[in-house]
DNA sequence: GCAATAACTTGACAATGTCAAGACCGCTGT
DNA sequence: ACAGCGGTCTTGACATTGTCAAGTTATTGC
């Protein structure tokens, strides 16, 4: 794990293209796109393995065991997710549009999302996806306006992250109506507002 | 094995019933229990069948497939969840309450929630499933104080049920605090309080 | 009582995750 | 220049899984 990470880069340094190039990068792209078709329970090591053109034990080679690979996976979703957040809430500075943003990655990147908050498939403890969800909580919580997060806990923080959850869950598991799915950005937004927070 | 099959067919025969007596009934349980110990994603039939002392086919005639088995848990997981959220609600009238007991639903009853909202892995068009569903969806849409469900949507009642459903997905997933964990209903409450919704 | 039928079992098959052993390839030291 | 080394990937195998077809057994309707 440690070492692949270490091979990587030196492989990338040395040359573009050693025996695949970039295994793992493909791995991880072949991945997603097999999860955002058939969804998270149907993935298939072997699958991804066709999908990028290598033998079916090179996933398993790379990432240890299945969940190796969804962690991968997961990490970078975490970071992807914390760019979107930063990027809402440094243009907006309001909250409701960061929440918005959270819905609208859950949206675009349904593959990382199904797989990001699923710790049975993961390796939780995995130095890198805690990285990764570290900077995610992070940014929405600086975007919630609340304060003090050790306090034992922060209920405004808590209630942002929450119902944003929540509202990227529901509308991923088709429990929402047409109206929401058609413009789930300004639902999220009205529904922000019936809630106080991000308010004063 | 074969033995104990025997003997219990004709135990059951004595009691009530046909072969086994109420195998689906045993094949649900089994279900829920193998799913509280290991999760959904590494439930086996084969394993189902062995804890209900029945071959490793009987599941799969009962319910047609692994989605169906699954099917019928979430169906009467949304049963028991509508159950909770009338009886918080006929018993308080109040918001926070009604979504404590669905946080409360998560926390006790981990292995129907870890099936109810993944639709990837059930059979989405069961009328059972979809009765029940609505129940629980009429339930907490009492709970949240809002109305007309119809016109597009009710942004309080999504907001109620986006918060909940938040929580208690980010509290199962392992994402709060020890201070949220171990007293998550009043957490939840300071939540609640934290938003606007079932205030007025 | 006796077929008909429903409830299960048995046996098989393809697909899957994982592991051990080997083949391939570029790098390093001499 | 080149032999060996180490890392990358392949091959082959195995146990486990979901599902299906065919068989077996018990209960029910008549």
């Amino acid at each position: 794990m440690v070492d692949t990470v270490k091979i990587r880069a030196r492989v990338v340094r040395v040359t573009d293209r050693y025996h695949h190039g970039d295994l793992r990068r493909a791995l991880i792209d072949a991945a997603v796109a097999a999860v955002a078709e058939t969804g998270p329970s149907a993935l298939s090591l072997r699958a991804v393995a066709k999908r990028a053109g290598v033998s079916h034990a090179a996933p398993a080679h790379h990432f240890g065991d299945k969940a190796g690979l969804l962690t991968a996976v997961a990490a970078e979703g975490f970071d992807r997710l914390a760019d979107a957040l930063e990027r809402a809430w440094a243009t907006t500075g309001d909250f409701s549009a960061v929440g918005a943003a959270y819905v609208r990655f859950a949206i675009d990147h349904r593959a990382y999302f199904a797989i990001m908050f699923r710790p049975e498939l993961l390796h939780v403890d995995d130095p890198d996806l805690l990285r990764a969800e570290a900077r995610s909580g992070a940014a929405l919580h600086r975007g919630s306006g609340g304060a003090d997060p050790d306090a034992g806990f922060n209920a405004r923080a808590l209630a942002a992250w929450s119902l944003a959850h929540g509202f990227a869950e529901l509308l991923i598991a088709g429990n929402f109506s047409r109206a929401v799915i058609d413009d789930p950005e300004a639902a999220f937004k009205a529904v922000a507002a019936a809630t106080g927070i991000g308010k004063e």
